[in-house]
DNA sequence: TAAAAATACTCCATAGGTATTTTAT
DNA sequence: ATAAAATACCTATGGAGTATTTTTA
């Protein structure tokens, strides 16, 4: 119950940005009313105000200035995390081909250029072009 | 749908440390199907092989290996915003009391120690001894 | 054959939507 | 009077449980 979720921090950075929940809500593609509902229940959660309700226009508590900054770090690291985790997945359905030298790094690099254009093609990497 | 959350993460660790989705399960405190169905979901979010279900006993693969090294990382990326959000919220209610070198942080200081004692009661830095 | 993972269902908690009310300018 | 947030109520997706069936040493 006291563990924000990375969805919770999602909504909480375009609310923190906006500093409007209508308009952040459009931006996520989502209602209005299930925005402000997350946003109190991360409240909750922490047991913090984030944001100061008093004035029309939303305004950043000193603990929101703080999660808008920590939260940028935790979903960068989600994003490091997932990109190379799936890199990884990649790297181990990777064949590893040897040439000699000049006799075929002509051919692979084409056949490199073809499997860009495919976007389920594994990543095709030629290690060797030094010793060329 | 791309997107793993916190939950998963951490369902990813307890599995990695035990290579055995049963005494994770009984570790996280629920059941073996719901745990071994949320790995399997990981797995497809991230579109990659975690474990290597060959053999009897679980084996992370290499992209398995990086997720154990990365969700550490997300995982106390997101124990920090908490802790660090919390704290702020408390230090905006934060009463700052000045007292004369000498005169009163002899009370003061009894006051933090009785506050100590209570967890409820927001913390008290003594914030001045060096001149006293 | 035994120990563990996977599947088939069922249930329910909660995220999300719509309609409406409250609040503050 | 208006624009935005909060509340009430409803729906449904999906997370979790139990029972059972594969799988592989």
């Amino acid at each position: 119950m006291t563990e924000p979720e990375i969805r919770e921090l999602r909504y909480f950075c375009a609310v923190a940005e906006e500093l409007n929940i209508t308009r952040a809500a459009e931006r996520l593609g989502m209602a209005q009313p299930p925005l402000s509902r997350a946003i109190r229940q991360l409240e909750r959660r922490l047991g913090v105000a984030l944001f100061d309700r008093t004035e029309r226009r939303l305004a950043l508590t000193q603990a929101g200035e703080i999660l808008v900054k920590e939260a940028a770090v935790v979903l960068g690291a989600l994003n490091s995390a997932v990109r190379r985790t799936r890199r990884a997945g990649l790297a181990g359905r990777r064949l590893v081909v040897t040439a000699k030298p000049g006799v075929a790094t002509e051919l692979l690099h084409r056949i490199r250029e073809r499997s860009r254009a495919d976007p389920d093609a594994p990543e095709i990497q030629v290690i060797g072009e030094r010793i060329r």
